[in-house]
DNA sequence: AGCACGCCGACT
DNA sequence: GTCGGCGTGCTC
């Protein structure tokens, strides 16, 4: 802050929540004691022509602006008495606006829920919390003087608690007075306070703690020992091997100090399990954010976690913001997954961000994953990260044997060998359950004439249209464009049309047909459409009423199947062989955590991977040496290739309707590049990207690379706000992404 | 991102 | 003569 003295006009400079990558100033309001207001607060201003006006942040308070005074216009009004987030989580915020030169209104509005990005007032708590019961006994009748009918309800539920009707139910729980709302906020505020602050693990508790093994029971004490401090942790452990008793005990150790836990998870749909794990085991609030909820219910939880009302707040990677207003610890579980990457606007990584998070707070970072990025490992050798290490299952659960099975020259039965098809009877005939994982949802992949060789593509991108045989269609998997069937081929119209490759449908037909016997249930984006089916499926599974399941990605992400024997990999040969250097990682990954589905509890499992290529040294270095070693093998060929994590990458990419504005585009942007690259920052393309037209828009990128991070950023400081400025980039789109996970 | 200003084609 | 197309530039 600088020295105000009398009769300096006081200036806000605020960051607007728009794409700006400047601040804009503002005259103070005159009608307020400006001494009190702190950076952080929210404010309304008036912008543009006209009464438009926008949400913005203060970031400062100055005595001077180069701005004409003229031209500065006035506050309309500060909307908040005090800063909702703390001064480090501000700090954090425009650290993370830097880093990913992501314009800071905009980066500043990702840490608030849309109704206070909308500019709303802090609510107080209601509704959710009461009970009629909590209502019955804390409201009286004269707080009702003017509501005759809640008054009415509240009497007769007074003298008869259980005599109430359906509609005076609904009288009462749609119309209650303010007066009550406010009261019964100030109630559960006391209460809630108390619970997180105590010191008594009984108010915490519900259930018992497990036993822990010595691994288990080492990563609890060294994050122990590292409350109140900054500390990096990397939790490895295979499935099965207790991590999240690991979060439970030590989310208990931190509860009991009074502080509150930051728990993320990669995706919805893993939430309800752990949602419900924490639900037995801890007797206070938990809030949960994701996707699902509406405004309402987010931005309800997020001020639970900003008043310290909760204790844990459970939540995918847009929860990482959420203020704390005692923050205790940071758990991120699954870190090596690719979805704590933003893929759009501001691309951020929930879990670097998290550590930078950490490191501001001065609490301890968690980061769990049975198969760690290799970003994290490296961060475990530089000692960067602390590594703990859960080596075996817990209990008495003994690990999968994977093994390779080779399908060269075999008679395949819709993608299934015969020795497979021997294993799937095998596993039924004892009543256990079998896993068939392929990444590829709908029929078939490629619709072709047999006659002609026309295949049928999307016309917005360059890509093949997938034959969906349940809604008799063909899907376009990159733009979601639907096409009807066609039932000849309209190039030749004689050819007969064949279906190639395969999907999931197929294989579920195949699959009824070779066991008519078996219940079959197939787990993919398609069949999990409606809300609820997932869960049903799982149920279902998890009951016993099923013999196979055959599903995509989504079957490898958490969800465990204690039946389940049986695992195989059918097409694993497909993810051998792609351009992206990130390929052989997610690869490795995706098998460990597919086979990690198997033999959980006290029944051995097994894992097949069909494949043509059962030389290969990624797949037999990770069935013979397992994950560590194949990371290790990995990272030396990252280093070797000066690959990410031993160099930095930022990817622009640009997406036009048309190919020569890109063009005009790169070479003003070549200008600038000879201009500002004094760092020697590797500049690679401009090249169509891998699928050069999608959704009607071509598309083009640019890598560059530097292993000094500082020079990289020090060239896209400079760059950033000069490309936003080029007018040839304002007739295209265009988006920065630093450290790219997925390169297309 | 909005929004207005401005300079060229088809209408009363 | 004007209505409106969207290219260009600005917003403190």
């Amino acid at each position: 802050m600088p020295k105000l003295s009398p009769g300096d006009p006081l200036i806000f400079r605020v960051a607007i929540a728009q794409p700006f990558y400047h601040l804009f100033d503002y005259l103070a309001p005159d009608t307020i004691e400006v001494a009190d207001i702190k950076p952080g607060v929210r404010v309304e201003v008036p912008f543009g022509i006209g009464k438009a006006k926008q949400i913005a942040f203060l970031l400062e308070i100055v005595s001077h602006s180069a701005v004409a005074a003229e031209k500065l216009k006035q506050v309309v009004r500060i909307i908040d008495p005090q800063p909702l987030l703390s001064a480090k989580d501000l700090r954090l915020l425009l650290w993370a606006s830097q880093y990913y030169h992501h314009p800071v209104g905009v980066v500043i509005s990702t840490a608030f829920p849309a109704l206070l990005r909308q500019g709303k007032a802090l609510g107080v708590q209601t509704e959710k919390h009461y009970t009629l019961t909590d209502l019955g006994k804390l409201a009286t009748p004269q707080q009702l003087q003017r509501s005759p009918k809640q008054k009415s309800v509240l009497e007769k539920f007074q003298s008869h608690p259980s005599g109430l009707s359906e509609s005076e139910l609904s009288v009462w729980n749609s119309h209650w007075r303010p007066a009550v709302k406010q009261l019964m906020a100030k109630e559960l505020l006391q209460t809630s306070q108390a619970a997180v602050a105590a010191k008594s693990p009984e108010l915490l508790t519900k259930s018992q703690a497990l036993a822990c093994n010595p691994p288990q029971q080492a990563a609890i004490d060294a994050v122990c020992a590292s409350f109140g401090k900054f500390g990096v942790f990397l939790l490895e452990g295979v499935t099965g091997s207790g991590k999240t008793e690991v979060y439970l005990q030590l989310i208990h150790k931190v509860l009991a100090q009074g502080q509150q836990v930051l728990v993320l998870v990669p995706e919805i749909t893993l939430t309800p399990q752990l949602e419900d794990r924490f639900k037995q085991r801890f007797a206070v609030t938990i809030a949960v954010s994701h996707s699902k909820l509406t405004p309402k219910q987010r931005s309800m939880a997020w001020q639970q976690m900003q008043q310290g009302q909760c204790g844990i707040m459970l939540g995918t990677r847009s929860a990482l913001f959420t203020p704390l207003k005692n923050p205790g610890l940071i758990i991120l579980d699954e870190e090596h997954d690719a979805s704590f990457k933003q893929q759009d606007g501001f691309r951020f990584s929930a879990r670097d961000i998290a550590v930078v998070r950490g490191k501001l707070l001065h609490i301890p970072v968690l980061l769990g994953s049975a198969t760690p990025s290799l970003e994290s490992l490296h961060n475990v050798i530089k000692h960067r990260y602390q590594w703990l290490h859960l080596p075996d299952r817990a209990g008495s659960a003994t690990a999968p044997v994977l093994q390779l099975l080779d399908i060269r020259n075999k008679r395949m039965f819709e993608g299934l060998s015969e020795a497979l098809i021997g294993e799937m009877r095998q596993t039924l005939a004892k009543k256990e359950q079998v896993l068939l994982f392929l990444n590829r949802r709908g029929f078939a992949p490629t619709l072709i004439c047999h006659g002609c060789g026309w295949v049928a593509r999307c016309l917005r991108c360059d890509a093949n249209l997938v034959v969906h045989a349940d809604d008799k269609c063909l899907r376009c998997h990159h733009c979601a464009k639907e096409y009807p069937l066609p039932r000849r081929c309209p190039a030749c119209k004689t050819g007969e049309l064949t279906a190639l490759g395969l999907g999931t449908e197929r294989v579920e037909q195949a699959l009824a047909l070779r066991f008519p016997e078996q219940v079959i249930v197939r787990l993919d984006r398609d069949s999990t459409q409606r809300k609820g089916t997932l869960e049903n499926y799982l149920q279902q599974i998890n009951q016993g009423d099923v013999d196979i399941i055959l599903g995509t990605q989504m079957l490898a992400k958490g969800h465990h199947f204690p039946n389940v024997t049986l695992v195989a990999l059918l097409d694993v040969d497909s993810g051998l062989f792609s351009i992206d250097f990130h390929a052989p990682e997610k690869l490795a990954q995706l098998v460990v955590q597919v086979a990690g589905r198997a033999g959980r509890a006290e029944k051995p499992g097994k894992v097949i991977m069909q494949t043509r290529q059962p030389e290969h040294p990624l797949l037999t270095t990770l069935i013979q040496q397992g994950y560590r070693r194949f990371a290790k093998t990995a990272l030396a060929e990252r280093k070797a290739a000066q690959l990410p994590p031993f160099s930095h990458q930022a990817l622009l990419r640009v997406e036009s309707h048309d190919t020569e504005t890109p063009a005009l585009f790169f070479q003003a942007l070549a200008d600038l590049v000879q201009q500002y690259n004094s760092g020697q920052t590797h500049i690679l393309g401009p090249v169509s990207a891998p699928m050069a037209r999608r959704a009607g828009f071509y598309r083009y990128q640019l890598l560059f690379q530097n292993v000094r991070r500082k020079d990289l950023h020090q060239l896209l400081d400079k760059l950033i706000p000069e490309i936003a400025k080029l007018k040839q980039a304002k007739k295209l789109r265009w988006s920065l992404d630093v450290d790219p996970v997925d390169l297309y």
